[in-house]
DNA sequence: ATTTACAGGAATTTCGAGATTTTGGTATAT
DNA sequence: ATATACCAAAATCTCGAAATTCCTGTAAAT
């Protein structure tokens, strides 16, 4: 049987991966038969995405995906430079080996799999295990820096990042920068030094912070 | 009529400010009878403000208020510290002399209030005003960063701040101390120097990051 | 031609009852 | 005494229909 929080994963799962257009619009009665379910209950969950900015609710019209804005794109890619910034320093601080470890291991899966997008033809059929791949890339960044509520507002943020970005960067053609940035990142998070550490997270970040990255 | 909406800011105005007990039940079914409406409207509400923080939420169990954290506290305090830092620093730098007017306005404001406070025998009934200057002088503080979802976002964690808070440091104790930092931060801001504005927020802030701020 | 008024239809919001699950208490067995 | 099984009461969750509000296209008026 489909539970509410079931619907509200499912539905959090498309809005950031392509699963609807961006601005498209959310009807409760047209969702309620690919769930099974009544439309009370997709009203619920559709209303509870929208306290997390992954759907906008007007009163007496509805619910709609967010339409894809520069400004937005911006600000949250501010956002994670600072909530990334802070947690990854805190997690060298206080992480200890275990943490060092997991970074490792997160990012030797990470970089095999953006290796293969690199010589692949058809890129796009790699686009959900390296979107999964990156996500717990940057999460165990910040995983070890001791603050639950840090992690969730990271999350949030991170998720509406990703939904800004939904249909742009199929063909991967950032790649080869990524896989640099990446084991930047790891270097120096593992040599302990904070201000190189956050310094690199910055860049890998900064090409999202000229209003000029999306365009299709 | 009643919206949801109103509910909801209804429920989010007694969350923050005493108006349930810590670790309280919230009956949707003992709600309904306050607001006037059915079971499901107020079900819909506390559905939102779990997403935000302030209520939790447990499948076929229900809703709660919070229990106390110190930990959390902790938490919302380090995160206050980042986002108004950050917020007030973007705020000097982008703010020009209509944001420093604001600034001096709401500082007035809420001295004003502080004042009173400071030399009177009940502190107890301006509890509601000093919370709504108060809180008017922090949102000041960030108003110009030109980042909504900065903004948003400190909203957020600025009200589980007070929720944590929200039946402690009635006697005011610390007013006179509120005074003397409130006073420093509006001079470090109107002078432009960003460095030491961020410093004088995160010392107005820091007598909640030591974990033994509350005890009823 | 443009604006305003008015329907009819579609979408949204609210509601209360029925189905499901948890809770708390009692009895039985170990 | 402790643990387990069971039952009834209470609370939660889901549903579909009724009430309300919004939207769109058509007609009348300026």
């Amino acid at each position: 049987m489909q539970h509410e929080t079931d619907i509200y994963d499912s539905l959090q799962v498309r809005l950031i991966s392509a699963g609807f257009e961006h601005g498209a619009k959310l009807r409760a009665e047209v969702l309620r038969e690919e769930f099974g379910c009544s439309a009370s209950t997709v009203r619920e969950a559709l209303f509870r995405l929208s306290t997390v900015g992954l759907v906008v609710f007007q009163e007496q019209r509805g619910f709609r995906v967010p339409r894809r804005s520069p400004e937005k794109l911006i600000e949250l890619t501010h956002l994670r430079v600072l909530l990334e910034g802070e947690g990854v320093v805190l997690s060298i601080r206080n992480g200890g080996i275990a943490w060092e470890a997991k970074m490792t291991a997160a990012h030797h899966q990470l970089s095999h799999i953006e290796k293969r997008i690199h010589g692949a033809d058809d890129p796009s059929e790699y686009v959900g295990i390296w979107f999964r791949a990156e996500r717990e890339f940057h999460e165990t960044l910040i995983a070890a820096c001791g603050s639950e509520t840090l992690k969730e507002m990271h999350a949030r943020i991170y998720a509406q990042f990703r939904q800004q970005l939904m249909v742009a960067d199929r063909r991967f053609d950032f790649i080869s920068e990524n896989i640099q940035h990446h084991s930047e990142i790891l270097a120096a998070a593992v040599s302990g030094d904070e201000e190189l550490t956050r310094q690199k997270v910055h860049d890998h970040l900064a090409r999202h912070l000229t209003g000029r990255t999306i365009e299709p």
